[in-house]
DNA sequence: ACTATTTTTTAGTCTAGGCTAAAAAATAAC
DNA sequence: GTTATTTTTTAGCCTAGACTAAAAAATAGT
Protein backbone atom coordinates (compact mmCIF):
# COMPACT_ATOMS: atom_id res chain seq x y z
CA UNK A 1 0.00 0.00 0.00
CA UNK A 2 1.45 3.55 -0.68
CA UNK A 3 0.44 6.85 1.14
CA UNK A 4 -1.08 9.57 -0.27
CA UNK A 5 2.25 11.34 -0.48
CA UNK A 6 4.28 8.39 -2.68
CA UNK A 7 0.44 8.34 -5.20
CA UNK A 8 0.80 11.87 -6.04
CA UNK A 9 4.21 11.69 -6.78
CA UNK A 10 4.07 8.34 -8.70
CA UNK A 11 1.00 9.80 -10.26
CA UNK A 12 2.98 13.37 -11.41
CA UNK A 13 6.06 11.49 -12.71
CA UNK A 14 3.50 9.09 -14.66
CA UNK A 15 2.08 12.57 -16.67
CA UNK A 16 5.21 13.76 -17.03
CA UNK A 17 7.13 11.26 -18.91
CA UNK A 18 3.65 10.84 -21.08
CA UNK A 19 4.94 14.44 -22.53
CA UNK A 20 8.66 14.21 -22.51
CA UNK A 21 10.82 10.87 -23.03
CA UNK A 22 12.86 9.84 -21.19
CA UNK A 23 14.07 9.95 -17.20
CA UNK A 24 12.24 12.95 -15.66
CA UNK A 25 14.50 15.11 -13.70
CA UNK A 26 13.74 15.64 -9.68
CA UNK A 27 13.41 20.07 -10.50
CA UNK A 28 10.42 18.96 -13.34
CA UNK A 29 8.90 16.67 -10.11
CA UNK A 30 8.93 19.46 -7.62
CA UNK A 31 7.88 21.99 -9.71
CA UNK A 32 4.92 19.73 -11.12
CA UNK A 33 4.39 19.16 -7.46
CA UNK A 34 4.69 22.62 -6.05
CA UNK A 35 7.45 21.71 -3.60
CA UNK A 36 11.03 21.91 -3.59
CA UNK A 37 13.79 19.84 -5.21
CA UNK A 38 15.55 18.09 -2.23
CA UNK A 39 12.35 16.89 -1.02
CA UNK A 40 11.67 15.11 -4.23
CA UNK A 41 15.03 13.44 -4.58
CA UNK A 42 14.30 12.44 -1.02
CA UNK A 43 10.75 10.73 -2.23
CA UNK A 44 12.17 9.60 -5.76
CA UNK A 45 15.00 7.51 -3.89
CA UNK A 46 12.26 5.89 -1.88
CA UNK A 47 10.34 4.93 -4.42
CA UNK A 48 13.51 3.82 -6.56
CA UNK A 49 14.02 1.19 -2.79
CA UNK A 50 10.58 0.07 -3.89
CA UNK A 51 11.36 -0.45 -7.04
CA UNK A 52 8.45 2.08 -8.92
CA UNK A 53 11.24 3.87 -10.43
CA UNK A 54 14.23 3.54 -11.66
CA UNK A 55 16.61 6.14 -10.37
CA UNK A 56 20.18 7.37 -11.86
CA UNK A 57 21.72 10.41 -9.62
CA UNK A 58 21.66 13.68 -11.67
CA UNK A 59 19.78 11.91 -14.37
CA UNK A 60 16.41 11.41 -13.02
CA UNK A 61 13.85 9.03 -13.00
CA UNK A 62 11.84 6.44 -14.75
CA UNK A 63 8.97 4.31 -13.35
CA UNK A 64 8.94 0.50 -13.54
CA UNK A 65 6.26 -1.42 -15.00
CA UNK A 66 5.00 -1.68 -11.54
CA UNK A 67 4.89 2.01 -10.69
CA UNK A 68 3.25 2.38 -14.00
CA UNK A 69 0.49 -0.37 -13.13
CA UNK A 70 0.32 1.85 -9.87
CA UNK A 71 -0.08 5.33 -11.74
CA UNK A 72 -2.74 4.22 -14.49
CA UNK A 73 -4.41 2.64 -11.48
CA UNK A 74 -4.45 5.88 -9.75
CA UNK A 75 -5.35 7.88 -13.31
CA UNK A 76 -8.32 5.51 -13.80
CA UNK A 77 -9.74 6.15 -10.44
CA UNK A 78 -9.37 9.84 -10.81
CA UNK A 79 -11.23 9.81 -13.95
CA UNK A 80 -13.89 7.47 -13.52
CA UNK A 81 -14.59 9.90 -10.08
CA UNK A 82 -14.65 12.78 -12.29
CA UNK A 83 -17.27 10.59 -14.86
CA UNK A 84 -19.45 10.72 -11.93
CA UNK A 85 -19.54 13.78 -10.54
CA UNK A 86 -20.32 15.50 -13.39
CA UNK A 87 -22.72 12.42 -14.77
CA UNK A 88 -24.79 11.84 -11.70
CA UNK A 89 -23.82 15.11 -9.34
CA UNK A 90 -24.45 17.18 -12.03
CA UNK A 91 -21.47 18.90 -11.18
CA UNK A 92 -19.73 21.40 -14.30
CA UNK A 93 -16.35 20.05 -15.79
CA UNK A 94 -14.36 23.01 -13.89
CA UNK A 95 -15.04 21.85 -10.59
CA UNK A 96 -14.23 18.38 -10.48
CA UNK A 97 -10.70 18.35 -10.86
CA UNK A 98 -9.61 19.47 -6.80
CA UNK A 99 -12.60 16.71 -5.72
CA UNK A 100 -11.64 13.48 -8.03
CA UNK A 101 -7.13 14.66 -6.63
CA UNK A 102 -8.92 13.25 -3.50
CA UNK A 103 -11.15 10.63 -3.95
CA UNK A 104 -8.72 9.02 -6.73
CA UNK A 105 -7.09 7.76 -3.30
CA UNK A 106 -9.22 5.92 -1.85
CA UNK A 107 -8.57 2.15 -1.56
CA UNK A 108 -10.52 -0.33 -2.68
CA UNK A 109 -10.58 -2.63 -6.12
CA UNK A 110 -13.84 -3.34 -5.32
CA UNK A 111 -15.29 -0.03 -5.46
CA UNK A 112 -13.93 1.12 -8.46
CA UNK A 113 -14.66 -1.96 -10.21
CA UNK A 114 -18.59 -0.98 -9.43
CA UNK A 115 -17.94 2.41 -9.96
CA UNK A 116 -17.30 1.56 -13.43
CA UNK A 117 -20.48 -0.45 -14.08
CA UNK A 118 -22.50 2.09 -12.61
CA UNK A 119 -21.10 4.69 -15.13
CA UNK A 120 -21.18 2.34 -17.84
CA UNK A 121 -17.98 1.86 -18.48
CA UNK A 122 -16.91 5.26 -19.95
CA UNK A 123 -14.02 5.53 -22.01
CA UNK A 124 -13.26 9.38 -21.33
CA UNK A 125 -13.32 11.76 -18.50
CA UNK A 126 -15.46 15.01 -18.68
CA UNK A 127 -11.71 16.99 -20.38
CA UNK A 128 -11.54 14.57 -23.04
CA UNK A 129 -8.87 12.00 -21.33
CA UNK A 130 -9.17 8.65 -21.90
CA UNK A 131 -10.04 6.29 -19.01
CA UNK A 132 -7.24 3.44 -18.63
CA UNK A 133 -9.11 0.14 -18.07
CA UNK A 134 -8.71 -2.53 -15.70
CA UNK A 135 -5.24 -3.32 -16.79
CA UNK A 136 -4.10 -0.26 -17.22
CA UNK A 137 -4.39 0.62 -21.39
CA UNK A 138 -6.42 3.35 -22.56
CA UNK A 139 -6.49 4.80 -26.02
CA UNK A 140 -3.81 6.55 -27.24
CA UNK A 141 -6.02 9.86 -29.23
CA UNK A 142 -4.61 11.49 -32.21
CA UNK A 143 -4.75 14.98 -30.52
CA UNK A 144 -3.19 17.75 -31.76
CA UNK A 145 -3.60 21.44 -29.91
CA UNK A 146 -5.32 24.16 -31.66
CA UNK A 147 -2.02 26.14 -31.71
CA UNK A 148 -0.79 23.60 -34.15
CA UNK A 149 -3.19 24.23 -36.83
CA UNK A 150 -2.48 27.06 -39.47
CA UNK A 151 -5.17 29.24 -41.36
CA UNK A 152 -8.17 27.48 -42.52
CA UNK A 153 -7.47 24.51 -40.98
CA UNK A 154 -10.39 22.96 -38.83
CA UNK A 155 -10.96 20.31 -35.81
CA UNK A 156 -13.06 19.47 -33.19
CA UNK A 157 -12.41 20.18 -29.21
CA UNK A 158 -11.24 16.92 -27.83
CA UNK A 159 -9.75 17.61 -24.73
CA UNK A 160 -8.09 20.28 -22.92
CA UNK A 161 -4.48 20.00 -21.60
CA UNK A 162 -5.14 22.72 -18.63
CA UNK A 163 -8.13 22.60 -16.66
CA UNK A 164 -7.91 24.91 -14.16
CA UNK A 165 -11.79 26.32 -13.11
CA UNK A 166 -10.25 29.94 -14.83
CA UNK A 167 -9.65 28.40 -18.46
CA UNK A 168 -12.79 26.19 -18.46
CA UNK A 169 -14.56 28.54 -17.57
CA UNK A 170 -13.40 30.67 -20.29
CA UNK A 171 -14.31 28.67 -22.76
CA UNK A 172 -17.70 27.95 -20.95
CA UNK A 173 -18.20 31.59 -21.73
CA UNK A 174 -16.78 31.15 -25.32
CA UNK A 175 -18.98 28.17 -25.67
CA UNK A 176 -16.19 25.74 -26.86
CA UNK A 177 -16.64 22.15 -25.02
CA UNK A 178 -15.90 18.49 -26.00
CA UNK A 179 -17.22 17.84 -29.50
CA UNK A 180 -17.66 21.31 -30.66
CA UNK A 181 -16.09 22.48 -33.78
CA UNK A 182 -13.50 25.13 -34.74
CA UNK A 183 -11.97 26.94 -38.10
CA UNK A 184 -8.98 28.97 -38.29
CA UNK A 185 -9.78 31.67 -39.90
CA UNK A 186 -6.50 33.81 -39.37
CA UNK A 187 -2.94 33.30 -37.84
CA UNK A 188 -1.02 35.58 -36.69
CA UNK A 189 2.55 33.98 -36.80
CA UNK A 190 4.54 36.70 -34.87
CA UNK A 191 2.75 35.99 -31.50
CA UNK A 192 0.77 32.75 -32.33
CA UNK A 193 -2.97 34.53 -31.95
CA UNK A 194 -5.42 32.95 -33.98
CA UNK A 195 -8.92 34.20 -35.08
CA UNK A 196 -11.28 30.98 -34.61
CA UNK A 197 -15.05 30.29 -36.07
CA UNK A 198 -16.93 28.74 -32.90
CA UNK A 199 -20.19 28.32 -34.12
CA UNK A 200 -21.65 31.51 -35.56
CA UNK A 201 -19.34 33.46 -33.53
CA UNK A 202 -15.99 34.62 -34.60
CA UNK A 203 -13.05 35.90 -32.23
CA UNK A 204 -9.44 35.81 -31.22
CA UNK A 205 -7.86 34.02 -29.04
CA UNK A 206 -3.86 34.32 -27.67
CA UNK A 207 -1.61 31.44 -28.25
CA UNK A 208 -2.17 30.83 -24.39
CA UNK A 209 -5.76 29.88 -25.12
CA UNK A 210 -4.76 28.29 -28.25
CA UNK A 211 -1.93 25.93 -26.23
CA UNK A 212 -3.86 24.67 -23.85
CA UNK A 213 -6.92 22.78 -26.44
CA UNK A 214 -6.86 20.02 -27.81
CA UNK A 215 -8.21 19.12 -31.32
CA UNK A 216 -8.46 16.30 -33.98
CA UNK A 217 -8.12 17.37 -37.81
CA UNK A 218 -10.87 16.37 -39.33
CA UNK B 1 -8.75 22.23 7.92
CA UNK B 2 -8.79 19.21 10.17
CA UNK B 3 -6.35 16.15 9.05
CA UNK B 4 -6.89 12.95 9.16
CA UNK B 5 -5.96 11.82 11.91
CA UNK B 6 -7.55 14.89 13.85
CA UNK B 7 -11.07 14.23 12.11
CA UNK B 8 -10.66 10.47 13.45
CA UNK B 9 -10.17 11.01 16.87
CA UNK B 10 -13.09 13.64 16.87
CA UNK B 11 -15.58 11.15 15.29
CA UNK B 12 -14.47 8.82 17.70
CA UNK B 13 -14.72 11.09 20.88
CA UNK B 14 -17.99 11.95 19.96
CA UNK B 15 -19.41 8.53 19.41
CA UNK B 16 -18.18 8.13 23.16
CA UNK B 17 -20.05 10.44 24.50
CA UNK B 18 -23.01 9.48 22.91
CA UNK B 19 -23.29 6.42 25.03
CA UNK B 20 -21.65 7.44 27.95
CA UNK B 21 -22.69 10.88 29.70
CA UNK B 22 -19.53 12.87 31.11
CA UNK B 23 -16.33 13.37 30.07
CA UNK B 24 -14.56 10.57 27.56
CA UNK B 25 -11.16 9.28 29.20
CA UNK B 26 -8.08 9.21 26.91
CA UNK B 27 -7.60 5.56 27.82
CA UNK B 28 -11.31 5.08 26.45
CA UNK B 29 -10.36 6.95 23.26
CA UNK B 30 -7.24 5.28 23.05
CA UNK B 31 -8.55 1.90 23.44
CA UNK B 32 -11.77 2.18 20.58
CA UNK B 33 -8.51 4.22 18.44
CA UNK B 34 -6.39 0.62 18.74
CA UNK B 35 -3.43 3.31 19.94
CA UNK B 36 -1.47 4.05 23.36
CA UNK B 37 -2.91 5.69 26.00
CA UNK B 38 0.08 8.79 25.37
CA UNK B 39 -0.72 9.10 21.97
CA UNK B 40 -4.19 10.24 22.93
CA UNK B 41 -3.13 12.59 25.56
CA UNK B 42 -1.05 14.28 22.63
CA UNK B 43 -3.94 14.70 20.57
CA UNK B 44 -6.31 15.70 23.19
CA UNK B 45 -4.26 19.00 24.13
CA UNK B 46 -3.79 19.69 20.47
CA UNK B 47 -7.67 19.51 20.25
CA UNK B 48 -8.21 21.33 23.43
CA UNK B 49 -5.76 24.36 21.78
CA UNK B 50 -7.67 24.28 18.46
CA UNK B 51 -11.20 24.60 20.63
CA UNK B 52 -12.66 21.50 19.43
CA UNK B 53 -12.46 20.32 23.21
CA UNK B 54 -12.80 20.97 26.58
CA UNK B 55 -9.69 18.64 28.34
CA UNK B 56 -9.60 18.88 32.41
CA UNK B 57 -5.77 16.77 33.28
CA UNK B 58 -6.62 13.47 34.47
CA UNK B 59 -10.36 13.92 33.81
CA UNK B 60 -10.92 13.41 30.18
CA UNK B 61 -12.22 15.44 27.22
CA UNK B 62 -15.37 16.60 25.76
CA UNK B 63 -16.39 17.87 22.69
CA UNK B 64 -17.60 21.89 22.59
CA UNK B 65 -19.96 22.80 19.73
CA UNK B 66 -17.73 23.90 17.67
CA UNK B 67 -16.10 19.97 17.95
CA UNK B 68 -19.79 18.24 17.97
CA UNK B 69 -20.30 20.34 14.47
CA UNK B 70 -17.43 19.06 12.98
CA UNK B 71 -18.10 15.39 14.45
CA UNK B 72 -21.84 15.26 12.92
CA UNK B 73 -20.26 16.74 9.54
CA UNK B 74 -17.97 13.74 9.27
CA UNK B 75 -20.46 10.62 10.30
CA UNK B 76 -22.97 12.94 7.98
CA UNK B 77 -20.67 11.98 5.27
CA UNK B 78 -19.85 8.79 6.15
CA UNK B 79 -23.43 7.84 6.55
CA UNK B 80 -24.08 8.90 3.13
CA UNK B 81 -21.20 7.00 1.36
CA UNK B 82 -22.62 4.29 2.90
CA UNK B 83 -26.14 4.46 1.45
CA UNK B 84 -24.55 5.04 -1.95
CA UNK B 85 -22.66 2.26 -1.94
CA UNK B 86 -25.08 -0.15 -1.06
CA UNK B 87 -28.03 1.72 -3.15
CA UNK B 88 -26.06 2.45 -5.98
CA UNK B 89 -23.58 0.73 -6.52
CA UNK B 90 -25.13 -2.50 -4.79
CA UNK B 91 -22.65 -3.47 -2.02
CA UNK B 92 -23.75 -5.61 0.69
CA UNK B 93 -24.02 -3.61 4.26
CA UNK B 94 -20.93 -5.82 5.51
CA UNK B 95 -18.87 -4.38 2.80
CA UNK B 96 -19.19 -0.71 3.18
CA UNK B 97 -17.97 0.13 6.74
CA UNK B 98 -14.43 0.44 5.57
CA UNK B 99 -14.24 1.87 2.37
CA UNK B 100 -16.97 4.86 3.91
CA UNK B 101 -14.24 5.14 6.90
CA UNK B 102 -11.71 6.67 3.57
CA UNK B 103 -14.66 8.39 2.21
CA UNK B 104 -15.91 10.18 5.01
CA UNK B 105 -13.05 12.14 4.50
CA UNK B 106 -13.39 13.54 1.86
CA UNK B 107 -13.08 17.63 2.34
CA UNK B 108 -16.25 19.17 -0.40
CA UNK B 109 -19.40 21.03 1.03
CA UNK B 110 -21.08 20.85 -2.47
CA UNK B 111 -19.88 17.35 -3.06
CA UNK B 112 -21.76 16.24 0.53
CA UNK B 113 -25.17 18.40 -0.33
CA UNK B 114 -25.39 17.04 -4.15
CA UNK B 115 -24.75 13.03 -2.74
CA UNK B 116 -27.56 14.07 -0.39
CA UNK B 117 -29.61 14.97 -3.69
CA UNK B 118 -28.60 12.26 -5.28
CA UNK B 119 -29.43 9.68 -2.77
CA UNK B 120 -32.94 11.10 -2.04
CA UNK B 121 -32.07 12.62 1.52
CA UNK B 122 -32.07 9.36 3.09
CA UNK B 123 -32.64 9.45 6.52
CA UNK B 124 -31.04 5.80 8.04
CA UNK B 125 -27.67 4.68 6.82
CA UNK B 126 -27.37 1.18 5.98
CA UNK B 127 -27.08 -0.27 9.04
CA UNK B 128 -30.09 1.91 10.74
CA UNK B 129 -28.17 4.79 12.26
CA UNK B 130 -29.36 8.02 11.53
CA UNK B 131 -28.05 10.16 9.04
CA UNK B 132 -27.55 14.03 10.62
CA UNK B 133 -28.58 17.16 8.45
CA UNK B 134 -26.90 19.71 7.11
CA UNK B 135 -27.27 21.26 10.39
CA UNK B 136 -25.92 18.64 12.22
CA UNK B 137 -29.34 17.68 13.87
CA UNK B 138 -30.43 13.94 13.45
CA UNK B 139 -33.33 11.48 14.74
CA UNK B 140 -32.80 9.99 17.92
CA UNK B 141 -34.59 6.68 17.70
CA UNK B 142 -36.28 4.99 20.97
CA UNK B 143 -33.69 1.29 20.33
CA UNK B 144 -33.00 -1.12 22.65
CA UNK B 145 -30.83 -3.88 22.65
CA UNK B 146 -32.17 -6.95 21.92
CA UNK B 147 -30.18 -8.43 25.39
CA UNK B 148 -32.81 -5.92 27.07
CA UNK B 149 -35.81 -7.89 26.12
CA UNK B 150 -37.41 -10.17 28.07
CA UNK B 151 -39.04 -13.59 27.43
CA UNK B 152 -42.26 -13.32 25.36
CA UNK B 153 -41.38 -9.85 24.11
CA UNK B 154 -40.74 -8.96 20.61
CA UNK B 155 -39.28 -6.31 18.52
CA UNK B 156 -38.43 -5.40 14.83
CA UNK B 157 -34.70 -5.14 13.62
CA UNK B 158 -33.71 -1.58 13.25
CA UNK B 159 -29.69 -1.54 13.56
CA UNK B 160 -26.24 -3.10 14.83
CA UNK B 161 -24.48 -1.71 17.36
CA UNK B 162 -21.45 -3.42 15.91
CA UNK B 163 -21.00 -3.37 12.21
CA UNK B 164 -18.28 -6.03 11.69
CA UNK B 165 -18.14 -7.89 8.93
CA UNK B 166 -18.21 -11.17 10.74
CA UNK B 167 -21.47 -10.10 13.06
CA UNK B 168 -23.27 -8.72 9.79
CA UNK B 169 -22.67 -12.19 7.95
CA UNK B 170 -23.96 -13.88 10.57
CA UNK B 171 -26.98 -11.76 10.55
CA UNK B 172 -27.67 -12.50 6.79
CA UNK B 173 -26.90 -16.13 7.57
CA UNK B 174 -29.84 -15.96 10.63
CA UNK B 175 -31.43 -13.75 7.81
CA UNK B 176 -32.40 -10.73 10.17
CA UNK B 177 -31.65 -7.55 8.72
CA UNK B 178 -33.54 -3.85 9.00
CA UNK B 179 -36.83 -4.83 9.60
CA UNK B 180 -37.34 -8.11 10.64
CA UNK B 181 -39.46 -9.46 13.23
CA UNK B 182 -38.15 -10.77 16.55
CA UNK B 183 -39.73 -12.98 18.95
CA UNK B 184 -37.99 -13.45 22.41
CA UNK B 185 -39.05 -17.40 23.13
CA UNK B 186 -37.22 -17.41 26.00
CA UNK B 187 -34.02 -16.00 28.13
CA UNK B 188 -31.53 -17.78 29.93
CA UNK B 189 -30.86 -15.58 33.16
CA UNK B 190 -27.28 -17.10 33.86
CA UNK B 191 -25.56 -16.05 30.81
CA UNK B 192 -28.19 -13.88 29.20
CA UNK B 193 -28.73 -16.00 26.03
CA UNK B 194 -31.77 -16.28 24.46
CA UNK B 195 -34.16 -18.17 21.96
CA UNK B 196 -35.70 -16.33 19.39
CA UNK B 197 -38.08 -16.54 16.83
CA UNK B 198 -37.08 -15.11 13.03
CA UNK B 199 -40.25 -15.79 10.77
CA UNK B 200 -40.59 -19.12 10.70
CA UNK B 201 -37.21 -20.08 12.45
CA UNK B 202 -36.83 -20.87 15.86
CA UNK B 203 -32.78 -20.86 17.55
CA UNK B 204 -30.24 -19.93 19.91
CA UNK B 205 -28.53 -16.60 20.16
CA UNK B 206 -25.56 -16.02 22.91
CA UNK B 207 -25.55 -12.74 25.05
CA UNK B 208 -22.64 -11.11 22.50
CA UNK B 209 -25.03 -12.03 19.49
CA UNK B 210 -27.75 -10.28 21.33
CA UNK B 211 -25.96 -7.62 22.78
CA UNK B 212 -25.15 -5.72 19.37
CA UNK B 213 -28.33 -5.71 18.00
CA UNK B 214 -30.73 -2.66 18.28
CA UNK B 215 -34.32 -3.42 18.18
CA UNK B 216 -37.85 -0.98 18.42
CA UNK B 217 -40.34 -2.96 20.78
CA UNK B 218 -44.06 -2.91 19.22
C1' DA C 1 -4.64 7.31 57.03
C1' DC C 2 -1.40 4.89 54.57
C1' DT C 3 -0.02 1.74 51.00
C1' DA C 4 -0.80 -0.60 46.60
C1' DT C 5 -2.75 -0.48 42.17
C1' DT C 6 -4.58 1.58 38.24
C1' DT C 7 -5.01 5.49 35.23
C1' DT C 8 -3.08 9.23 33.03
C1' DT C 9 0.54 12.31 31.75
C1' DT C 10 5.29 13.50 30.58
C1' DA C 11 9.80 12.78 28.62
C1' DG C 12 12.28 11.08 25.12
C1' DT C 13 12.65 8.60 20.61
C1' DC C 14 11.22 7.33 15.87
C1' DT C 15 9.48 7.79 10.92
C1' DA C 16 7.27 10.31 7.08
C1' DG C 17 7.50 14.21 4.62
C1' DG C 18 8.42 18.66 4.34
C1' DC C 19 12.06 22.81 4.43
C1' DT C 20 16.79 25.77 3.90
C1' DA C 21 21.55 26.14 3.08
C1' DA C 22 25.76 24.10 1.54
C1' DA C 23 28.18 20.88 -1.40
C1' DA C 24 28.79 18.45 -5.58
C1' DA C 25 27.97 17.36 -10.30
C1' DA C 26 26.61 18.66 -14.87
C1' DT C 27 26.38 22.04 -18.30
C1' DA C 28 27.47 26.46 -20.52
C1' DA C 29 30.69 30.19 -21.64
C1' DC C 30 34.67 31.65 -22.81
C1' DG D 1 40.25 23.24 -21.22
C1' DT D 2 39.46 26.09 -17.58
C1' DT D 3 35.93 28.96 -15.32
C1' DA D 4 31.15 30.33 -14.38
C1' DT D 5 26.43 29.01 -13.99
C1' DT D 6 22.74 25.97 -13.38
C1' DT D 7 20.96 21.64 -11.69
C1' DT D 8 20.84 18.21 -8.34
C1' DT D 9 22.03 16.12 -4.10
C1' DT D 10 23.30 16.06 0.76
C1' DA D 11 23.24 17.62 5.46
C1' DG D 12 20.76 19.31 9.02
C1' DC D 13 16.45 20.92 11.00
C1' DC D 14 11.25 21.01 11.69
C1' DT D 15 6.35 19.26 12.60
C1' DA D 16 2.73 15.62 12.91
C1' DG D 17 1.70 11.61 14.89
C1' DA D 18 2.97 7.49 16.48
C1' DC D 19 5.62 4.61 20.33
C1' DT D 20 8.02 3.09 25.12
C1' DA D 21 9.36 3.90 29.66
C1' DA D 22 9.15 6.68 33.66
C1' DA D 23 6.70 9.88 36.66
C1' DA D 24 2.64 11.64 38.74
C1' DA D 25 -2.10 11.65 40.00
C1' DA D 26 -6.25 9.23 41.17
C1' DT D 27 -8.43 5.37 43.11
C1' DA D 28 -8.78 1.11 45.88
C1' DG D 29 -7.62 -1.83 49.81
C1' DT D 30 -6.67 -2.42 54.30
MN1 LIG E 1 -4.21 13.34 -5.43
MN1 LIG F 1 -9.89 15.06 -15.98
MN1 LIG G 1 -12.06 7.55 9.03
MN1 LIG H 1 -23.12 2.64 9.17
Amino acid sequence: MYSLAEENYIKTIFHLQQTKSGAVSTNAIADSMDTKASSATDMVQKLADKKVLSYVKYKGAQLTEKGKKIATRIVRKHRLWEVFLVDKLGFHWDEVHEIAEQLEHIHSTELIKRLDTFLGSPAFDPHGDPIPDEHGNFIKTEKKLLSQLNKSQSGVCVGVKESSPEYLQYLDKKKISIGTKINVLGKEFFDGSMVIEVGRDQFFVSKKIADNLYVQTT
